[in-house]
DNA sequence: TAGTAATTGCAAATTTGTCGCAATTTATGC
DNA sequence: GCATAAATTGCGACAAATTTGCAATTACTA
């Protein structure tokens, strides 16, 4: 087991769920590359693996807090939380459609802390998202 | 005509599209309550709506920059932008569901546009969903 | 290692979103 | 106002996505 299986097994243990297979495989499709679609994850988690039990353990990973699921559009994509990736937001030019990670900034993070606990609030995880038009896009919608 | 239908109208007939029945059916179906699910939205546009130009309809508005899809767990909700509403982010509670509103908080927003601009990035739009437990079920974790 | 509880695979059902086309409504030029 | 063209809608059928019940399998506990 990796270092990060470990961990995933504590994660899941905690609450009462035992690291099965399915859920490793599943957990390591994710970390191959993220973000995924469905439809992506359950293709990159085998034949071996059932759609309903994917269904299932992205459902239960993201009670947990070890997924959370990225919107874009109509869609979403699948990627592991920050307890097991690194802290990001994200970027979405609406005229190319990339989507461009930010770092964690300790100001914003701080600001957004101040007001969950004004609302009495007790965040667990949270998710900026802009969208708008990236550098190239804007340098290109000035030339037309 | 209220005065949103008309500031709608005006949205509608600047791109070229006209204020029919079944637009007006949506539009006030999301004034009276958002955000709502589109199962919810087909509902209380009642059946002489048929889904398909629900459908339409939110894919016309979202277009336009008249609704907006607020992403919450696997579904995604429907709501009015800020231009037929008031600006505001998310809080949603993984436990209970509940999804509560905060306003607008200056010092958060102007953080978020120093960013966006380090980044090159234009924003046009941006939305903040922080997710964990909110008051009520705080305490009735505690309680177990 | 038996017994119990949790988990999974399978298949079917449901839900969600899309599409073509005929019928209806809206806009336009007389 | 009225005829006509253009836009919009309803309807039915379809395709894709997601959920569910249940029997079979796997994991946990004593």
């Amino acid at each position: 087991m990796t270092v990060a299986e470990i961990q995933l097994q504590q994660h899941l243990k905690k609450a009462g769920f035992s690291l099965t297979n399915p859920r490793k495989t599943v957990f390591s499709a994710l970390q191959d590359r993220e973000p995924q679609t469905m439809a992506e994850l359950v293709t990159s988690c085998g034949n071996n693996l059932d759609r309903a039990s994917v269904y299932r353990t992205i459902e239960l990973f993201e009670q947990l807090g070890i997924v959370q699921k990225l919107h874009v559009g109509w869609k979403y994509r699948l990627e592991l939380t920050d307890a097991f990736s690194h802290h990001h937001h994200h970027m979405t030019c609406l005229r190319c459609g990339t989507i461009t990670a930010f770092s964690e900034d300790a100001e914003l993070e701080n600001r957004l802390h101040k007001l969950a606990e004004f609302h009495n609030f007790k965040p667990q995880d949270h998710q900026i998202e802009m969208r708008g038009l990236c550098h190239n896009c804007q340098v290109a919608t000035r030339m037309i």
